[in-house]
DNA sequence: GAAAATAAGTCAATATGACTGACGTAAATT
DNA sequence: AATTTACGTCAGTCATATTGACTTATTTTC
């Protein structure tokens, strides 16, 4: 049993993550935060439907986070130009750029693994944590992910 | 950059913990429970203090899930032999069984993503894991895992 | 054109997991 | 004897999440 794998995904998820956790506490931010403005940032035009998939959260625990972030000048909303109904998102300047500072500093974090491995080694990674996810979402996240 | 690894994270690690979660709340149970369930089962006589060291929460965080656990009946206090302050964790029969049955239930999905995928990733994936964690914490990780 | 469905927002109440800071007790170490 | 350590606990707070119900605007369907 690979138990050796479950406690590394732990232990380097819990490292992962309190990167951006640093500067986030600065603007008075927490993970939820990071994770609506990445995706935001990464989609821009992302609905707020797809935002509660991509997340797997409720609408109500997207509200608050999700109004934060554009009370205080992160994220715009507007009107969808063919479904009015829909309030499609995107970063301000502001926000792409705190978004961009987080994303070099998780990156930075990875580029180090990776650095100190074997050729060939970001490929294997990619299709571990592909594979990782269950199968009926793989096709969502790998669509999210190539477009960027 | 390797925004595609840092996206793949997130998917990987939400869907790897959603296993356990769903028996989890059969037993009135969260992930904190399942974070003290598992390192008590594969450290058998852990202390207090190693456990807040590993799992990196306060005393108090510990205390409401740890004293559950213990007054349920799946883990067990006794005093240190040599140290009488020390309060030396173990699991009952009980804790053991939830605590493999969530092993076993991780460490499958797990195996099906090294199935699909060539030979030597386990190895690639353990050392990917293994530099995401920040260096200074790296030999406590490997110590706590190599005595399983 | 009326009815149904969808996208989004909101209200109220609640649970979980975390935090800070302070204090107490027993036992071991200096 | 004084200090340190291991553990437990009290009180208050915060962040993130939940369920369920309801509203509004807009689009789709019949």
């Amino acid at each position: 049993m690979p138990i050796d794998l479950i406690e590394l995904l732990f232990f380097a998820y819990r490292d992962f993550t309190s990167d951006p956790d640093t500067i986030l506490a600065e603007f008075g931010f927490g993970r939820a935060h990071h994770r609506v403005l990445h995706f935001v940032s990464r989609n821009p035009g992302l609905r707020v439907t797809d935002l509660l998939g991509i997340l797997r959260i409720t609408k109500q625990s997207l509200a608050r986070v999700l109004k934060q972030l554009i009370d205080e000048g992160y994220i715009l909303q507007e009107p969808g130009p063919v479904d009015r109904r829909e309030r499609l998102l995107t970063t301000t300047p502001l926000g792409q750029d705190l978004a961009e500072r987080l994303t070099r500093l998780q990156a930075r974090r990875i580029q180090r693994a990776l650095a100190a491995m074997p050729e060939g080694s970001h490929e294997i990674a990619r299709q571990f944590l592909y594979h990782m996810i269950d199968p009926d979402q793989r096709g969502d996240v790998a669509r999210l992910i190539e477009q960027s």
